[in-house]
DNA sequence: GACAGCGTTGCTCACATGAGCAATTGCCGC
DNA sequence: GCGGCAATTGCTCATGTGAGCAACGCTGTC
């Protein structure tokens, strides 16, 4: 049975809440004096009787971005609440997204872009003149072996366009077939010389694949589908710039790290400030690889992934964190 | 798109509402006065942006029960919510009830009650000594034709002994075949003295059926399917105390009417207290009836059943209250 | 029966807040 | 460009509200 007091508790919080009254009013049409009716209003929240909710789909869910803060020893974190109606959690992350880098200070002089799916919305959401003078340079190696073929350039070239600055392209395959191949082409004054940019950059904004076929280096035939099994067979979980890491955040295959052209985990790791972008039921996994590793100094993701995310750090690898 | 006065808002909640802040201190992080601050919470609020919700099982619904009393000039009326988990709405409207009766004043000396599964729930869930000295006497003739017998005569004892009064039963069929029967055993000294007491009640507490086979009249035997059906094809929205009405409130079956014992729909009309607990998705076009047709002066229902019966008064026979 | 300990109650006071109002801004038609 | 009008802004002031504190009562123990 509902005890009295959490009886009077609803009583009050309707009288309140519902047909705003002030407490001392409550109080007389209670029978209670001013101060046991706001202690009864205290207790209605404390025990959960009265919700107040945010219902927006811009809303955010600041105590979650404050855990991961804390406990990532992240600089920042943007999670948005997984929509209840039908619309998608990708679009909402991207806006996220881009409200993030329309606010960034100091605006980063060059900005260090990978490519895919998440970036590339991103990129198209970006309104004309969200910044100026936002130099792009290309991180890894872009997908030009099928008829996407420009999607990667296209996504760099749309955010430098739309930030007032010259997109700079890495005009290299993302994966070779051999690492004499990868040494050589880093070594062309071209390659080298996008590459340098890409290590100065003041800011990297990228997002992760799930290591399956679903991934775009399937699909643009850089890998196959038996390279993939093998991958996961060794604890790959994902991908990040093209690089597959395990959910330590280590290099799963050493021999294919080589032989991919991009800036390596450990500059995204240094970096002052790397925005990763990462949302969805499927990116779970990677999602908790790239944060519990320090690959991302922001990350803006969706509500479940973020408890994810934050539910793993008490059980998995990082329990040592438990006080 | 989401206008940036909107955005505001939502920012301005989720530091007011989850962060606890002041005003002022998310007027100096949003960069704006703490009036304008202010401005947007209310404004959020307005738009629903911010929502309020009470969560309990004993919450109740103060603007439909307003609305309720003014639309139907209701003395009183309580509307319980729909519950969201698998709870019963009519145990919910049961308790409602009884908190009702246990706070009403002036207590009643004497207490009409009718019979049926509704008032047994209210009957079975009165707390020992919810009153002091409160008399019970039934309202209209009691079931007694088959197995069930005694639980009209127990719904009215029960709520006389937690009440601490006495009980007096009507000594009756609900229904008889002949009208002349019905006029002879209502002038048996016994009957006629018990219908006296009725008459002379200081409230009433009744509920309505459906008219349908599943009605405990069909059950008791005292109707035929055939007689529900031709009741239904005349009109019939369900009963009061034994009496079937339309969605007007008029009695259907004047014969059928002159056969059955009990109170009056007048005697209902005219009473000073007159308490109706009616819920369930079935019992909406009964509802409606009863409250438009000023049956009762205190309705206990549930949110869907209210809503049922306000939004009829728009778009039904009470048209003409538009404005 | 005395007393310590704990929870509850009513209160003071400082702070947070909303109503109401004047000043300002932006906007439209001329 | 220029009034005029409406919306918005910043403000004053009265009121509402929560933190913190002392007094009270209740319970269980010795």
């Amino acid at each position: 049975m509902t005890t009295s007091a959490e009886l009077l508790s609803v009583r009050a919080a309707e009288l309140y809440y519902e047909e705003s009254k002030t407490q001392d009013e409550i109080g007389s049409l209670l029978g209670l004096t001013r101060w046991k009716v706001g202690r009864l209003l205290s207790q209605a929240r404390e025990l959960g009787i009265v919700r107040i909710e945010i219902v927006h789909p811009r809303a955010r869910k600041l105590s979650l971005e404050r855990e991961l803060c804390e406990r990532f020893s992240l600089a920042d974190a943007v999670v948005v609440p997984s929509p209840t109606d039908g619309s998608s959690v990708a679009d909402r992350v991207a806006e996220a997204a881009v409200d993030y880098l329309r606010v960034l200070r100091p605006v980063p002089r060059t900005l260090g872009v990978s490519w895919g799916r998440t970036v590339d919305t991103v990129a198209e959401r970006l309104p004309q003149g969200w910044a100026r003078g936002v130099d792009v340079v290309q991180i890894n190696g872009g997908v030009s072996l099928n008829r996407r073929a420009g999607t990667a350039a296209s996504t760099a070239v749309a955010i430098a366009r739309s930030g007032g600055g010259q997109a700079t392209l890495l005009p290299s395959p993302a994966i070779l077939e051999h690492r004499e191949t990868r040494l050589a082409i880093e070594a062309d004054r071209t390659v080298a010389g996008v590459l340098e940019r890409a290590a100065g950059a003041s800011a990297y904004l990228y997002s992760a694949g799930v290591a399956d076929a679903s991934s775009v280096l399937v699909d643009s035939g850089y890998l196959s589908r038996e390279d993939i099994a093998q991958l996961v067979a060794r604890g790959a979980v994902g991908d990040v710039v093209g690089r597959y890491i395990d959910a330590d955040g280590n290099i799963v295959d050493n021999e294919l790290d080589e032989r991919t052209v991009g800036v390596s985990l450990e500059q995204l790791r240094s970096a002052r400030v790397a925005i990763a972008v990462i949302s969805g039921e499927s990116k779970h996994a990677i999602a908790r690889a790239v944060v519990s590793s320090s690959l991302c100094s922001v990350l803006i993701t969706d509500e479940a992934t973020a408890r994810a995310v934050l539910d793993h750090a008490y059980s998995g690898t990082t329990l040592q964190e438990r006080s």
